[in-house]
DNA sequence: CCGGATCCGAATCGATACTG
DNA sequence: CAGTATCGATTCGGATCCGG
């Protein structure tokens, strides 16, 4: 049951036929995170009915664009292949283009833990990363929270526990989290409007889109120079 | 009738909810070389159903992606927005991503003067040509007729009609056809393999994807330099 | 011819229930 | 945990038709 073709010779529509589909691209930001199970996609996509998601993993399996991949004696993860983690840049660079049209949350929009860590991605400025010092930032949003680790080599991104615990590390990408963060922080969507460049950190803080929780609140600063979607520049670095 | 939600407050989300259904990227494929009327993306796209390509257009453009411009006396065209611009570096970048994975066409794929001319575009090495002489090629495949134009300082293509008249200059983009080409030659869709490096000019003469109708045949060599895909490279330059 | 709108059967999607 | 099965709701595809 190949995907209904477009019925052109080309690779616009070849790439399309692949992760053209219904979810099949968000399924993808998924996995760009990190390996991940069955479960850990459905509820990363809650909205997935569960038949998409099966029918979506085994379209992208005979695309070469997911593997599947037993754990011993631990279930099994999908992971990306090394051709579909060249859709990296490309999913990032759609992240950006998508987020200057992004309006206000509707009231049952959500916010998960992997959307958020490929957001921070694709916001992140590594021009501006490299000319500050390091930072760790523990950033929540919603229910989601982040160990955000940046130095001047590049972005690293946890994935904690509400409770504080990091997630299996068996999945990994995540770096192990040392120390404690330089501040803490909370935020709703509108941190969106933070990362646009819409408003300062004070102005977030005083519309109470974002509070501080714990630390040095100054590097509010630092973080919305390290982390900025400005219009009209779409191509990753 | 907004388009479905995914129900994320994401960037990608967005995105895919834009440009994400049936059709809507190949419409901006085929307006990313030019305004076009429904008539000609209809043409374009010889699968789409007439009601499909009307949808898409309206979605499109609440989407701030295209837009629709009447020309004094001549009917009206779709152009997209500055906003759906930003998209050529993505579409250009699948367009890279899929060529990989194409195989051999269907019976029934086709070639339309719109995706071949974007997949010159993507597979164009800016760095290649910078260093190289000047080059008019004319090129044939099934029955597209494309004028190329390479200099140091870029890429121009001019869609012609099989007879060998250019295309009505008010849709644009196309440059003026000066003087005749230095070569022409016609291939038919094994031309991926020429691009792709399975083949060079000598073999792809050979086996008949490809034959010199006039001009140097040498200049093949510097076709084939100019215009490549190579695996794992997907970021636009 | 251009720019669609309408109708209808076929295929896909979404929601829920269920299973090894 | 990792999926199937089922079934109504939507969307898509193909064809036809219509006003300018």
């Amino acid at each position: 049951m190949a995907s209904r073709s477009y019925g052109q010779y080309c690779g616009v529509t070849t790439a399309v036929e692949l992760i053209g589909e219904r979810w099949a691209l968000l399924i993808v930001r998924d996995l760009l995170v990190g390996p991940r199970r069955y479960t850990d996609l459905k509820q990363g996509l809650p909205k997935i009915p569960t038949n998409i998601l099966s029918t979506r993993l085994k379209e992208l399996q005979e695309g070469g664009v997911v593997r599947r991949v037993p754990l011993l004696h631990c279930g099994l993860v999908y992971e990306l292949t090394p051709y579909g983690r060249e859709l990296e840049p490309i999913v990032l660079a759609m992240g950006r283009w998508g987020f200057q049209q992004m309006g206000d949350p509707s009231p049952d929009d959500i916010v998960t833990a992997d959307s958020l860590t490929m957001a921070l991605r694709t916001a992140f400025r590594a021009d501006a990363a490299s000319t500050l010092p390091p930072a760790d930032y523990e950033v929540h949003v919603a229910d989601v929270v982040l160990r955000v680790h940046v130095d001047p080599s590049g972005l690293k991104i946890a994935q904690l526990q509400p409770a504080g615990r990091p997630v299996d590390p068996r999945l990994g990408t995540q770096a192990s989290v040392a120390g404690d963060p330089d501040i803490v922080f909370a935020a709703g969507p509108g941190i969106r409007r933070l990362i646009s460049g819409e408003l300062t950190p004070a102005a977030a803080i005083d519309q109470e889109v974002l509070a501080v929780v714990a630390g040095d609140a100054t590097l509010l600063e630092r973080f919305a120079e390290t982390f900025r979607i400005e219009p009209g520049v779409v191509l990753a670095a």
